[in-house]
DNA sequence: GCTTCCATGTAAGAGGTTACATGATTGG
DNA sequence: CCAATCATGTAACCTCTTACATGGAAGC
């Protein structure tokens, strides 16, 4: 029961409709959570009927009508009332981790390289993405005058995290390419 | 469906019971997959059921019985097959870090900092056990005598993984704390 | 005596993924 | 002309979590 406040936390910063939530919540970008686009329309339905957020129709002419939400004052209270459970655990489970721990099993060692490669690939991509929403959430000041007196700051946080476990991922994949690679080569020559 | 996978690598490393991998993929240990036993119970039932591993029953007299698993060729062939699938991506769901990202949204920080101070020390806790683990695997070799010509690399390095994922968090949640501590006492100084 | 460890499950419910459905508009 | 974008959902399915159940042995 996360995703309700992964979505109050995410309308803080304004208005937005479940399309554009379902962006931000995607797979390439999510810097704090992940989610798919059924499951925001399902979940923004659920806060509404319990009140938690409140939407607004806007119609439109050359595109779909769309519905914006925001927070209610029972939402923030909902939130509040979050931060201060105890956290469950966050676990591991991640489909590349497990092929590097089974990659001694295998014969071909072949493909997970190839994948820890592309995900050193997305590593910097999301990266690049991550400094640039960093540079738009913190405008003309600079970080440090941001950090201390900016008005918003738990999203330029998550961004923050988000490098960092990128940066340690991406480590992680060159060195253990260059470890299977080294493997490799010795055992044939 | 990888948990299967993540059970089929554990097993590489030999025989296990039910019990003793509810232990390696619990909550506080598990490097590489988190699973709850009830979980694992029933994975084990339906990759016997496939043929997958198989189980050999240990009868013991002052404690229960118990079942001890191994994979079988066809197990090692669906490893195989799955480090050769496209990986789905990994993502990023973390109660900390919403409560991270809904920080300025929330009159009081002072349980988010709370629970970002244990989070440090799990992660301090953590990487203890994991630098413990390392010893353990590479034995009597030094690190790159071992990754070079050791037999089983896998687990070294999902180990590897799981310290440089957790120093990453670990110093996130010390700069995430010192951050929101000294906007309180700007705000009440 | 109380707790923890060993050892294995069942059952119900919450949460997440996959597949499907619709339809105009904008860009290459 | 084909693909992507905008915009919102439903339905079926799979996975994960929570709660419950059992019972002896070893340690404090």
């Amino acid at each position: 029961m996360a995703l309700r406040h992964a979505v109050l936390a995410a309308l803080l910063d304004g208005e937005y409709s479940g399309y554009q939530l379902a962006k931000a919540f995607d797979v390439g970008v999510a810097n704090f959570w992940h989610a798919l686009p059924q499951q925001l329309y399902a979940e923004l339905a659920k806060l509404e009927r319990e009140g938690l957020v409140s939407g607004r129709q806007i119609v439109q002419e050359t595109r779909p009508n769309k519905r914006l939400f925001r927070v209610t004052d029972a939402g923030l209270a909902e939130l509040e009332r979050f931060a201060a459970d105890a956290p469950r655990p966050s676990f591991m489970r991640d489909d590349l981790v497990v092929k590097v721990q089974a990659v001694d099993g295998v014969a071909d060692p072949a493909p997970v390289i190839e994948q820890l490669l592309e995900r050193a690939r997305v590593a910097e991509a999301k990266t690049e993405l991550f400094i640039g929403l960093l540079g738009r959430l913190r405008g003309p000041l600079d970080e440090a005058e941001f950090l201390a007196r900016g008005e918003r700051v738990g999203p330029y946080l998550t961004c923050l995290g988000g490098i960092g476990f990128e940066r340690a991922y991406l480590e992680w994949c060159h060195r253990v390419v260059a470890l299977l690679r080294a493997r490799e080569e010795a055992r044939r020559g």
